[in-house]
DNA sequence: AATACGTGGAG
DNA sequence: TCTCCAAGTAT
């Protein structure tokens, strides 16, 4: 059984020795100096709340907005998103990221209508029971919705806590965590979760920021050791970072009469359960090596789904992920017309002047928009 | 416990 | 151009 260490709890204690606690400053700051406005701030429900926590992982809030919009137009309840198709709720969805995210939102939709009639259930236990909700987001969701004392994680609060409290691990590692956490549930107030919740990612957001901290502003500044060891700029203790790989990959724009090819990816893996241009062969090539497209193979390819004419290769183009780099050599084939295999169960094909309303992955969309633009006069 | 999982903003 | 990482979860 974990324990918080004894240093910890001793500057947790000397919030209370002179003045407000800790819980009670943020409570106070947020009140007076927090975000108010935020769309999931307004007309707040358990549905809305939940749909921005999921948006918001992992996510910044500036990205999150417009999605958050729309989603909210297209599916103003938690009945209509359950009873919705995938393809609309992953085409929303598309350019966020963590497609996982969306997969498990539709998921819990259904299972909060099936198994709790739409309500959605105040206990963090029950919330974190379901597809996409973590302890996190469980103590979030039931901390705005229903006022519940649950402790937070996120970004905000390691970095808020790294600093306030001195820790000089890297947050990430699992024993420091497991502090945090400990660390978290002793500093919640009595009363104000809301208030504190959402003080906590303020300050994190807009004073405790990663580089340049404004700490003249911060309510926890006569308590903060990096503030006192000017340490500020050296915690929280940076993620140790390793290389990356580089992944190249050639995607067939097989078109026929302005129709390109589209192929269902598979639930799991990077762009799982997207549309997105079909991939061969690829990968990892070493490092550097030089490679030019394989215009043999993409004629292969495409003679499958079309009587190939013309082949065009496109400008190649590098996508950066978390865990590696993916180089994109587009390569179109032009056909007279389709072959029965387009209609398999795992293909389609559609305009490209669609692409906005399709699930595709963000460069896929983007070099779909390029090759309409290229081709519109004017 | 460590890794997979996107995209874009900021410096 | 490069680095860092954001309202984390699932496996």
């Amino acid at each position: 059984m974990t324990v918080l260490h004894p240093d910890l709890a001793a500057i947790a204690a000397s919030f209370f020795s002179d003045g407000p606690s800790l819980g009670d400053r943020v409570v106070q700051w947020q009140r007076v100096h927090g975000r108010h406005d935020l769309p999931w701030q307004k007309n707040r429900t358990a549905y809305r709340v939940w749909l921005s926590e999921i948006m918001l992982q992992q996510t910044q809030v500036t990205a999150v907005i417009p999605y958050y919009e729309r989603f909210l137009q297209r599916f103003p309840d938690v009945f209509s998103l359950a009873a919705a198709p995938s393809e609309d709720v992953m085409a929303l969805w598309a350019g966020l990221g963590y497609y996982t995210r969306a997969r498990n939102l539709h998921r819990c939709a259904q299972e909060v209508v099936a198994s709790y009639q739409g309500e959605f259930p105040a206990d963090p236990a029950l919330l974190q029971a379901l597809p996409g909700i973590g302890r996190s987001t469980a103590a979030a969701i039931s901390a705005f919705s229903f006022g519940t004392r649950a402790a937070i994680m996120d970004g905000n609060v390691k970095r808020v806590f790294a600093r306030v409290f001195g820790i000089r691990e890297y947050p990430g590692n699992k024993p420091v965590e497991d502090q945090l956490w400990l660390l978290a549930d002793s500093l919640l107030p009595q009363e104000g979760m809301d208030a504190y919740t959402q003080g906590l990612m303020d300050l994190g957001a807009t004073v405790c920021t990663r580089s340049k901290p404004v700490c003249m502003l911060c309510p926890l500044q006569s308590h903060c050791v990096a503030h006192h060891e000017q340490l500020t700029a050296d915690l929280p203790v940076r993620k140790p970072k390793k290389a990356i790989p580089r992944k190249q990959v050639l995607m067939p724009l097989v078109m026929v009469d302005g129709q390109i090819l589209l192929e269902q990816r598979p639930p799991t893996g990077i762009w799982g359960g997207l549309l997105s241009l079909p991939e061969i062969g690829g990968m990892q090539l070493a490092d550097a090596q030089p490679y030019t497209p394989d215009t043999a193979a993409v004629k292969h390819f495409a003679a499958r789904f079309a009587e190939v004419q013309a082949i065009r290769v496109l400008p190649d183009f590098e996508h950066v992920f978390t865990h590696f780099r993916l180089q994109i050599f587009p390569v179109i084939a032009e056909g007279a017309r389709w072959l029965p295999a387009v209609s398999e169960p795992r293909y389609m094909v559609a305009r490209p002047e669609q692409a906005d309303a399709l699930a595709l992955p963000a460069p896929v969309k983007n070099l779909l928009t390029e090759l309409v633009r290229e081709n519109t006069p004017g």
